[in-house]
DNA sequence: TAGGTAACTGAACGACCGTTCAGATAAAAG
DNA sequence: CTTTTATCTGAACGGTCGTTCAGTTACCTA
């Protein structure tokens, strides 16, 4: 994962691979039928481990609001803590088979859609406005995401601030 | 910038390149010393465009509110007419070297930087309430470049739409 | 029209690619 | 310890890569 995010999933090869695991190219064959699928599997793990830990954390009840918030400090939690899987999932789509990019665009729909249900719930509620409950999820994912072009571990603020600042956006965009 | 787009700068050849402009590739090397010089004319083209373009567009004034929306209107014009240039100018900047990299950061920089300065002149006239206009600036700059992950000319949102819907999502934002 | 220049071709170079596989090696089972 | 099974090596395969360059073609200038 570290070298696809770092050089792109062409430019690796099954040697460069193979020797940062420590052994010859040909012993990577007994672990994947082949290269593509190396790469479809370790997105479709990371996407089955963002939508396993969301599930592990989500507070549900009847207060989207605080649901919200927990999204939100999850989203930038766990994002920033993979940042290279999270760089790989997104960029490396147009590698895969199309059956395989199906397969992992579906998952990322049913983890917007989790978002959105959220959403939802606010709207029906009356403590969220919002005319688009789809596009508001997929903007607020992308404003949450974008998190990972800045943060830097040492940086100057620590990640419970920033989640508190993202929160504090989030918060406004969708209770206007 | 469409090969580039769809493949990935490593896994696109000077070769392909040369026969989708009708020549053979040792032609291509009248125009660009390797492929990566190449990269970067396409890139750093881009950002030159992106930044005269909103120089062009900035309406100036005092009225920080109405130069914000004209920033999340031309943002998402602008880049939703150019989602090939758009995905390149952020994936490949791993493939530049190091001075190439710092050239092309340092645009986004200042493009972000243009931001950071209404949200700065809409928070000293008390219309934006925000504690951090530069971590605001890129919140809204990825916000918007999200619509590209989804919009199609063909949806069922005209771009028109589409800006006011996330106008008035980047106006709670600021506003409070 | 003649001469010069810019653009392009087509072949070649060495290097590296993903993948295969016979044989060597290590681990597990009896 | 012997046999079986799982792993790994190292070489090889046919291809493709970025780049170069001598020679050809197309265009402009005088």
């Amino acid at each position: 994962m570290r070298l696809f995010a770092r050089h792109g999933f062409a430019a690796v090869s099954m040697r460069q691979i193979a020797n940062e695991v420590g052994v010859q190219a040909g012993a990577l064959y007994n672990y994947t039928p082949d290269k593509q699928s190396l790469l479809f599997d370790l997105m479709r793990e990371h996407m089955d481990a963002l939508l396993a830990a969301w599930q592990a954390e989500d507070p549900g009840g009847d207060d989207p609001r605080a649901r919200l918030e927990a999204f939100t400090r999850f989203h930038i939690r766990f994002n920033t803590r993979r940042a290279d899987a999270v760089f790989v999932s997104y960029m490396e789509l147009r590698n895969l088979t199309a059956e395989n990019f199906e397969a992992v665009t579906e998952m990322r729909r049913v983890y917007e859609t989790r978002l959105e249900e959220i959403l939802c719930a606010g709207k029906d509620a009356g403590v969220f406005t919002l005319a688009e409950p789809r596009i508001t999820a997929m903007a607020v994912i992308a404003l949450l995401t974008g998190v990972n072009t800045w943060y830097r571990e040492a940086g100057r603020l620590n990640l419970d601030e920033v989640e508190t600042l993202y929160w504090d956006m989030v918060r406004r965009l969708v209770e206007g």
